[in-house]
DNA sequence: GATGAATGAGATTTCATTCAT
DNA sequence: GATGAATGAAATCTCATTCAT
């Protein structure tokens, strides 16, 4: 029991069961395990959830929520006009690591997400449908705020150069998280500033061939 | 039953559950559909592993043994001297061709190790233990021959330089075989060149800043 | 199922197991039989034993508490402060019966105690422990109550004959109730009074024999 | 595998399965731990014996053969004419020594029947019928031998105090093999000599106040 | 609403027995 | 005769879900 008592029941629930699905993964968890966690009785449980699954799911819907709220481009906006004079590696990097707080603020649900999308086809399509296209948007948006003219460079490639750039942050948020790195450990800002400068030098040589 | 007549017993099972596994999870798996997957007996299951968890320790030994089968340098070697005169990236893109092949022949190895290293600390361990050092020890190989000078750089940078390159290359592989590609499909070959060129100047770029 | 319904579960279970345990001996018996007789799932006998093992380990535990419960003095006491005028066999033979109906009482934990002993070192040990040096003391206390001379006796030998009398009780007992006697059936009373003679005249004779 | 390899794989099942059979009990016995302590394959178990249940049939059969051989009137006839001019406790103290000597050499046999009579009822019914008459006439051969006139007493208490006798033996040697016996440890004669003094002093004692 | 005892279906595991070699 | 892999029925144990209080 680690919960807040003036949380409402379903949202210790909740919690709980994100704490133990981050733990343990969704079908090593048992309910009576994230009961012990929420501080509630199991049956509460399922005065809230019709089944465990459904837990999952609130998870997934929480997550969409989540992401609609603090992943629209109003922030990166902000972040844009506040140093639209300064570098454009400069403005990745302020993004990255904002993207990097938040990714960390809701690590076990991000964690949970990306384990239980392998193995349920309902939230895999959630997940599809809400978040890829959603993050696609953002970092579309944030490419054309940088000024990289839609003519330079063919769809597909883009896309692709989306996809790396996900991967690398994604590789080095979750290694960092998931204690794989045990040497060469550096601040999260330094790591971000290495990425970027990587992924901006390395994307733009290779756009700048074809000119 | 979808099981190879010919093979050992404990070979059926060890595959049986290798494709439960990655279909499910480990904890989502059951004996029962292993058994079924594997055409034998339930009990016979416990003739060749302790227990269930011990087929899972079974799965992380073999992708061990697997490793320092594939891993080794000497394929590498083979490339890098075959291709000795052609540019650095095309013998590093021959290289992640090289182990795109394995990965995806592993692929529900790769799998499952990668998302039960979650859960377990035991198979963590020998993770860590076994398979990162050996990674480290391939990438490092690599970027000596390559010729990629020490003292350029410090050592810690280089190690970082490791995780980006191993990010990209993992983002890549998996986000392929997850399906969870859905637009923007391009043949492996294209995907492995552009994330090649991306690193590779990226990195040559950061690094030519110093000098 | 054979319960009172008013019990609360745990003690049907408890009374079901001993039941069981009795008849079949702890590895003979089965939890679905142990669930069955209590009339409870079998799922329920797990709420309340880890394991089967502990099950009896429980039985060992309520042994050990119902000892101290009937084993103390008072009884003991009271029948000597009511018989002190009369002959010491006399007060050994009330005391003795007083033990049979105990023993009766308590048959099937007396038994089930009797023979996991040898098979269950935990349990042993209890056993060892907590009855023995209780049983001991009793006895103790008795042949000091009846005015047998500390000085006339080594302590060896004062031992052996506690042991001699528990053996001679005992087995009478035990044979009684195991069903073992087909022939020569008399009553307990009739048997207690033959045993202790027996007992009382042997030892004050070797005893004698000393002065 | 603590086996000698000269004898026939039966006689190996047979003496493996009494050992097993006495230290875990029938139930808790397995016929895998049988083949292993016999140093055979668990196949083979089964040419010989239909079921484990006939192990534990025939380790009874085999009791039975040897009380037959060992608890004949022979041997205690021949300590009575070695002795016959000594006094009667002394005579009888040999007898229960040799019966010591048998019980310890047997004893696993001992404790596998003692043990599993409780629960196999067809095991039990050998038992009443082959050995408790046996076991009836040699104590009744023996108190004939030494004098005591059949007029004397009724038959009734007779078979009583040849139950009683036979407690203080098995009690004595139980206890004494069970490593029931921590402290007063003193040698098997020894408490021989004293169960035989109690008891033969005990029984003289309430016979002759009749007289 | 909240509880937690009780359930029972199903998961893991054991093991006596069979049988092809 | 001997082997030991394979079996499958039954044992132990787990856990999501229900329901009376």
């Amino acid at each position: 029991m680690a919960q807040d008592k003036s949380l409402h029941t379903k949202d210790k629930i909740f919690n709980a069961a994100l704490k133990v699905f981050s733990e343990k993964g969704f079908s090593g968890a048992t309910t009576s395990e994230i009961a012990r966690e929420a501080g509630v009785a199991e049956g509460s449980i399922f005065r809230y959830y019709k089944t465990k699954k459904d837990i999952l799911r609130g998870v997934m819907l929480e997550y969409v929520n989540r992401v609609e709220e603090f992943a629209d481009t109003e922030s990166m906006k902000k972040i844009i006009k506040e140093h639209k004079n300064e570098p454009i590696e400069k403005i990745l990097k302020l993004m990255a690591l904002n993207r990097y707080k938040i990714f960390e603020k809701y690590y076990p649900m991000n964690k949970v997400i990306f384990y239980e999308i392998q193995f349920h086809e309902d939230i895999k399509k959630i997940y599809c449908d809400k978040i890829i296209e959603k993050e696609s948007d953002i970092v579309k948006f944030l490419f054309e705020e940088i000024g990289i003219d839609k003519e330079v460079y063919e769809d597909t490639r883009y896309q692709v150069a989306v996809r790396i750039f996900k991967s690398m942050l994604t590789g080095a948020f979750f290694q960092r998280k998931n204690e794989l790195i045990k040497e060469a450990y550096i601040p999260i800002e330094e790591e971000i500033d290495m990425v970027i400068d990587v992924f901006f030098n390395g994307i733009n040589h290779i756009w700048r061939v074809g000119e």
